[in-house]
DNA sequence: CGGGATGCCTAACATATGTTAGACCGAATA
DNA sequence: TATTCGGTCTAACATATGTTAGGCATCCCG
């Protein structure tokens, strides 16, 4: 299967070969960065904010998220990290972090050296691909915005599963409708700027609408359409080619 | 004065040379981009979500707005748009826009053809300038995520306001704590999930507490650092060079 | 100079979401 | 088996913010 040489090769190759196949030469430098991933205990800093890292890190396996802290305590995450993520390629041209990232699961995380970096964007592939995956970054901040600001609670939290749908999908983590989300409610609280209290009245809602089920970890979206349609759930900001979406659509049921 | 030259050669000079000047040969090129701007009234579309731009817009005069229209006529602003900011350089990667931009004031808007930007970026040192821009602005959007998500409404508007401050006084916009605000309240409550009636509430007390001035699109700020501190707001996330902002922050007292 | 916009402002009332507190449950650990 | 411990779940109550509605300026344009 494709997806299975894709994940084998690196989630990084799966994902950045969602918009166009990578020179095979490409794939195999990529897939190199993977190896030397180091093992880290779930909820550990990866970097803090101040902090002015000489390494770029990427998510191998397992979850991480960025977050801010704010003067009274409060947490706010402002991205969910999936394998195949970078954590602060920020770090080639910024002097110094302005958020903190840390492990959400147990997890394998890639240093790559700036130089390392540097060298792969010689490849005009390889610029083209990072490039498109920060800006799509980007896009998917604009939407956290929008969950933040314009939707209720319910909208919210439906158009995070299909967002995490999509992009699981993406580097072959997903089988039918079904993920792994390693989330606490907590922390699917400070992603959206709710409560702990709020966001378990809301998943028992959508259980009890037969929307989705959610144990142990594992998530799964009964009613994709409905789910999508009841957030306003646009993948077009993830910005999958087209052609290739739907072919995913018929692969993903 | 620096700032009247900075501001001669046109706002994207001054944007870009908060962090590092720029080789003189690289000034005129950019200054130049400004030439052929058109003149634009207020609230017209600049791009539109699905549009498929073959140019990228800049802004050399007055006030824009990304947004995003909600399924149920919801707008939510996502950045606002001054000038010296690029509207879409996505558009020289990604395929189509996942949101549109509209102006807020009449406007210049400057036309680039892609062909010219990927010509500029042959330059290392722009290279890395617009590089900086972008990651600017996706701490912008962070921040942004923080102002809907875990601040309250006051702290909410006070830290955008801080944050307009800066960037306008990085392109020579402000004297002393003062500046053009050209946005109506409806705009600041779509920014930052509000409503307009709320947004008047804040304001109001933020006038009572003789915090600030605002009238006729001209907002003072009275007690910066109070403004600076109830807002929880850090400029760190900017990122300007800390002796430049020392130096800036001499300037403008 | 009159009339229409547009934006600001306020009041009274409604509600989504936050707060606090604690019971429950399963998985790991001893 | 007992014991934590982290996470889930619920209830009762509190509140920041939304909603609706309308008055009041100001500015523009015919």
């Amino acid at each position: 299967m494709k997806e299975d040489r894709n994940t084998a090769a690196g989630p990084l190759v799966a994902k950045l070969e969602t918009i166009a196949p990578l020179p095979a030469a490409d794939r195999v430098v990529l897939a190199r960065l993977c190896d030397g991933a180091q093992l880290m205990a779930a909820r550990r800093n990866i970097i803090r904010e101040g902090d002015r890292p000489d390494h770029v890190h990427l998510i191998v396996e397992g979850w991480a998220a960025r977050y801010k802290l704010l003067p009274d305590g409060a947490r706010q995450i402002t991205a969910f990290l999936i394998p195949g993520d970078f954590c602060d390629i920020h770090v080639t041209v910024l002097a110094e972090m302005d958020h903190s990232i840390a492990t959400l699961t147990k997890a394998r995380v890639a240093a790559v050296p700036r130089a390392k970096i540097r060298e792969l964007v010689e490849r005009p592939s390889l610029a083209r691909a990072f490039w498109w995956a920060t800006l799509v970054d980007e896009a998917v901040l604009r939407a956290w915005i929008v969950n933040a600001g314009r939707r209720d609670a319910y909208e919210a939290i439906g158009h995070l599963m299909c967002e995490l749908y999509v992009r699981l999908r993406n580097v072959g983590l997903t089988t039918d409708h079904r993920f792994d989300l390693p989330l606490t409610q907590e922390e699917i609280a400070d992603a959206l700027g709710l409560t702990p209290v709020h966001v378990n009245r809301v998943l028992q809602r959508m259980r009890g609408e037969d929307l989705i089920t959610l144990k142990a970890g594992l998530l799964t979206i009964l009613d994709y359409p409905r789910l999508e349609s009841a957030a306003g759930f646009n993948p077009n900001y993830l910005h999958i080619d087209q052609d290739l979406r739907s072919g995913l659509e018929a692969l993903a049921g």
